[in-house]
DNA sequence: ACTTAAACGAGACGGTACGTCCCGTCTTTGC
DNA sequence: GCAAAGACGGGACGTACCGTCTCGTTTAAGT
């Protein structure tokens, strides 16, 4: 029996879950991530820290599903070609991370990769879905006819998502520059496949 | 006169600043960014802690500088082409980034940019540094007639750097493989910049 | 209402006062007062040092209330005279002062008279209460016929208790001959007494 | 050969050793015994600490020689009774003791007991010269036909002056009444003495 | 209505690391 | 060839968090 868990006692209050993802978001734009303290998320959202722990074993998980929380990514719609696509995923990959700061990126990075757990699940959900999306618009655009054979997913994953990671991240770039950077980098990728993966004539 | 500041008094010695910057290389390999404590390090380099805090303010300034230390970049010599020098340029930022540990790398710059200082010193050293290294060869490429003008060096240092740091940082990607990477994006950036800025014939 | 104040919260665990006082005594008899360690005590104790943080403002309340926790002192049962009434305050004195090193008592009374607070303190409950004893032994001469009126207390209890001090904190002395020097000290202070405020006939 | 000790090098700067005692002292008075630290002390005598050090092994010793530097007790002149010769040794005693803090006194004592080689060259100055002097007197009375014998000079040792530094040191009592104190001690023990050991008739 | 079982706010708990302070020693340069 | 200035190893201090664990109270579902 797959165990249905027939629910006894108090069941959780959702009202909390959404306290704490916003009592989360809210310390981490006040004061950074390295600020950040649960006893402060427990204090701003009214609750006790075991309402915390009880549905986060981790501070890490905790402010991972505080900040990621509704990051569904689907490929784009048929724009009609390769760049067009590979534009639109850049599009949507560039608006979602220019709303988080970049310490915050950063601090859950570096947990992430600090915890193995969670890096694999990060690894599993977020990396496997861009690179979902990635395989879609290669697989439309060989289907198109633009390209002879898929090539390598994972190049063209770095080389498309590289730039904007790097612009955000590291160089901490003007954010107004950031729809010229993607649309460079949308053409340079599509240039370059096209070269590389010519339509057999 | 700006101070010539004749030192009185015992002068640091200068065989403890190697003890300390080798102590917390060495424990950060074997122990990780996020287990790396200052009681460790200074107990490994046979040193009090107070000898780590004359020289750093705090525990992020010393790793700052222990692993940062002789990462001096020059231009690469002149390879007579843009899709040399591009080249150059990318696996020598790929070599040093490769002899770290993804977790090294994401700690500290979760730790630079959580201490506005630290990232300001960041910023004004290597991502200045590797800005200088790019324009110089942008710029040997509009001497030798390969470019009509200079593009912009923040999107191409993007374009450049970005997907090796992504491969390295996010997707975590097989180190055997960068040279491939390598090899791909400067290719990539080369053909954009002449599609873009193609020499005036 | 004097606040009743209803307690919310995990209570504290009145085990662990327990255990830290007797952590404390235990490791001040083993490695005496220069030596002990907050960590040391809250290791011996199997508790962490926030405990004791969370209890006491210093090292120095937390020996303070180790070592004097339990000196309650009652005034003697009437011995009939004014004399046999001090040699009990004496031999009570004597008994407590004695099962403690030398060393613990000079330290404390170091730290408390180096901290104001805590001085005050001391002086508000034990030597206020010997004060009380004697006060009460007076009236009780007074009472008797012995004395026509009660004599300056403070004098009595320096001429009654400092000898004693003297000789367990400045002489170190033997405290074999400690019952000798309460027999005389005792004898002398009533004699003087008596010579001094004698009964009115 | 007894050494001369011919002198090489520079000599010692005799002004430093009063520079550095009277740091010592002013430092006591501003901010107690607790928190005299060496570097304030060498700072505030503008010379360095190993200066200190070269003089005194300890802290301790330090404070020590700064404090009781002058600390000469001779038996006082025969006053032609025991009472008189008693009223004067507590004077001198009383007089010397109230130039201090109370917990600079504290501070030293603990100290003193805390390190065996201090503690022993304190009793092996101090004690022993009150104890000469109170021989010294008793003896007087006996000669003079006041006593018959001389009593156990330790137990008149802690009658006599036990009170002044229960008053000085535990009490912290009022000084100006200290005069009022040292004569009810005096004639206190002068009776004791007296009735204990009576001139043989 | 009453029981039961879990969730709740509050905050104490063991543990670990931090950054500060001081001691007594050692090492320079300058007088 | 000593002195000041100050760096050094060592070690304790008191603070701050983490993730866990009681308390006494509240809330639904099942009797």
């Amino acid at each position: 029996m797959p165990e249905p868990k027939q629910p006894v006692g108090r069941p959780r209050d959702s009202q909390i879950d959404h306290a704490i993802a916003s009592a989360t978001r809210a310390l981490l734009a006040e004061r950074g991530y390295a600020k950040l303290t649960v006893d402060a998320v427990a204090s701003r959202a009214g609750i006790g820290k075991a309402a915390i722990y009880r549905r986060f074993a981790t501070k890490q998980e905790m402010i991972f599903a505080a900040t990621v929380h509704d990051m569904e990514e689907q490929p784009p719609p048929d724009s009609g070609s390769l760049h067009g696509d590979l534009e639109a995923v850049c599009e949507v990959i560039a608006e979602q991370l220019s709303t988080a700061a970049p310490d915050v990126l950063h601090g859950l990075l570096a947990d992430l990769h600090g915890d193995s757990s969670l890096g694999a699940r990060f690894t599993g959900t977020f990396i496997e879905r861009e690179r979902f999306v990635i395989d879609t618009v290669l697989a439309r655009a060989v289907e198109r006819g633009e390209l002879a054979a898929a090539p390598d997913a994972a190049i063209v994953h770095a080389l498309l998502l590289g730039p904007i990671f790097y612009w955000l991240l590291i160089l901490i770039g003007d954010r107004d520059r950031l729809p010229d950077l993607v649309r460079t980098t949308a053409a340079a990728v599509a240039d370059t496949l096209a070269a590389t993966a010519p339509p057999s004539r």
